[in-house]
DNA sequence: TTGAAAGCGCTAACAT
DNA sequence: ATGTTAGCGCTTTCAA
């Protein structure tokens, strides 16, 4: 391995002068800081991140703590977003999975211990509050999709309830009065956030909620459930006073709606309008007519995680540290307007 | 931070037999281990990677390269493979995105050289052959998802071909002759392997190919294509000799199928059948009927190459180092029976 | 079965 | 503007 005593007795200086060119230090003669660094050219050194890491206990390495969200196709766009900003960075990822498994999730943070790791992104597939009895040692740590309301952890989430209140909003403009409610999971906190969102959107607008017309759209615990979107969809959609849209809990009951009204011979938009939840591109862009979606703003967050957490780590304190980030909504085909 | 030498005091031993006790070497007094494990247990004592690598040269991390895959929703389950495997073993994953980007490329790689790291997975998003000017520098590498044919390195990739043959095997076997075909962009190496397979496979069967029943289903150079599948089967499946089966080059077309299907008022699987290729689960289980789709084994893909990098850093060899993983049919409801 | 000394590659602290 | 010394925490080597 190429050290940088090599570098130094090829350059002709000492061992540090070479430390001080390779971390950009000042007060070198430029001819002294070219020499070395054609001596570390030609030897292709690089530099040793142990040694530096022993030395200076500063790391130049984030841990990226993730239930199954690495794994699980929905919410990879925060990780893309962490990553792809963390490229602006000097810092690289220690990623580790724990499936939601308390002994993986702790043996997480032992590994990172090891390591030295200077901070960690905690990230969650779906958008919850973590248990309170979850341990974050003393790395400083971002939450993402996921906070901790009676800690004050810095954490971004999702504006669920905002995005949800304007779907209804929305869909109210272009003049629709009878509206469906086809539910996520209710042990979902997003499912929360959006349920309420759409009660009182409606309610906003004047229009009294029909019981029968909110729906499951999957049952069952977390990771055990399974979907009913399909069925409930069908029946509502068979009955002669139809809704004439349909909200959906996320973008894969849409998935479902739609093969619900093909079923039945109906036609979106025009027998009855649909809008998903997330913007999950292979569904909302691969089905015909493309799916009018709220978007979750999951490359955002990962990006604003970054930024935090490089801040925290810096000694800069953060702006704000409990971030809700807003959703938008991304027309498409699948809303007719009744006007 | 508690180091070995702290244990070593508390224990009352001299570090060298604290470090013994960590590492399991034997000739150690069950009564000795005892107190130093009891030190280790007060002090929460964690080994420091760092110090370990700089002493042994030999790393804990393994470095995880990939172009865009886990950033991408489909081949995730590689990466979860990897994961999950690893959690077997000592090490922890570093992981890098490329996007694809040449010079990101070769970051990561000096990243990984910075950190000692003591393998690479080099994973991409769809199976192909790494360009011959790719360069891998001395750490065991182990290509997943794609290979270097004329260079020996290790690797793990689908048998597209086989998978092909298999799909349209099992709808020549359920009774159907007028099979279509609706093609990958024909710029993947698994279009290529796929789509020989469904002209061989008809050959075998003794049916002969028609021209028009072959059509694309994304044009355009990677990552900028758009999908054609929608229109390509609405026309296929509006003419009045139209076929009984449509093989999909993966399951986002398929579902492209479904709604082609659906806009013409016409059922799946009584008007015409559907077969699906990757098994992406967000699309197989979440359309009504449920596709019938030839599984990628993603998963399995990744364990193995785990067993195979891990073999190579310990010095066995691998029996095998160049493989080809079977695929296999995931009978769902999507192909009605002719017989 | 245990311990002492040395050194991996780097940078902080202090010269010069 | 550059060099010297020391030591981060660990394991290798050798000795007891």
């Amino acid at each position: 391995m190429v050290s940088i005593k090599d570098v130094a007795a090829l350059a002709g200086v000492s061992d540090r002068t070479v430390s001080r060119v390779v971390n950009g230090e000042g007060l070198i003669r430029p001819q002294t800081k070219k020499k070395v660094q054609k001596a570390i050219e030609t030897l292709g050194y690089v530099p040793n991140q142990a040694a530096r890491l022993m030395r200076t206990s500063r790391s130049s390495v984030l841990g990226l703590i993730t239930d199954v969200v690495s794994t699980t196709p929905f919410s990879t766009d925060i990780v893309r977003g962490i990553q792809d900003t963390l490229d602006d960075t000097p810092y690289t990822l220690l990623t580790v999975n724990t499936s939601a498994n308390p002994a993986k999730e702790q043996r997480a943070w032992q590994i990172f211990r090891e390591h030295g790791i200077g901070g960690v992104f905690y990230v969650t597939m779906f958008h919850r509050h973590v248990s309170s009895k979850t341990e974050f040692p003393n790395a400083p740590t971002v939450l993402v999709n996921c906070s901790a309301p009676e800690r004050a952890l810095p954490s971004v989430v999702p504006d669920d309830y905002q995005g949800g209140l304007d779907v209804v909003r929305y869909l109210v403009e272009q003049g629709h009065r009878k509206i469906a409610y086809v539910m996520l999971n209710e042990l979902l906190l997003a499912a929360d956030l959006r349920g309420r969102a759409f009660f009182d959107g409606l309610a906003a607008a004047g229009i009294e909620v029909r019981k029968e017309w909110v729906v499951p759209g999957r049952v069952g615990a977390i990771f055990a459930d399974r979907f009913v979107a399909f069925e409930n969809a069908r029946r509502l959609l068979s009955s002669p006073d139809r809704p004439t849209a349909i909200v959906c809990g996320n973008d894969e009951t849409a998935l479902q709606v739609y093969c619900a009204a093909a079923d039945l011979g109906l036609r979106v938009p025009n027998d009855v309008s649909v809008v998903g939840f997330d913007d999950f591109q292979v569904i909302s862009t691969g089905i015909q007519p493309p799916l009018t979606t709220m978007a979750l703003p999951y490359r955002d967050m990962g990006a604003l995680a970054v930024r935090m957490l490089v801040d925290i780590i810096a000694g800069r304190s953060t702006a704000e540290s409990q971030v809700k980030y807003p959703c938008e909504l991304i027309r498409r085909g699948s809303v007719a307007s009744l006007k």
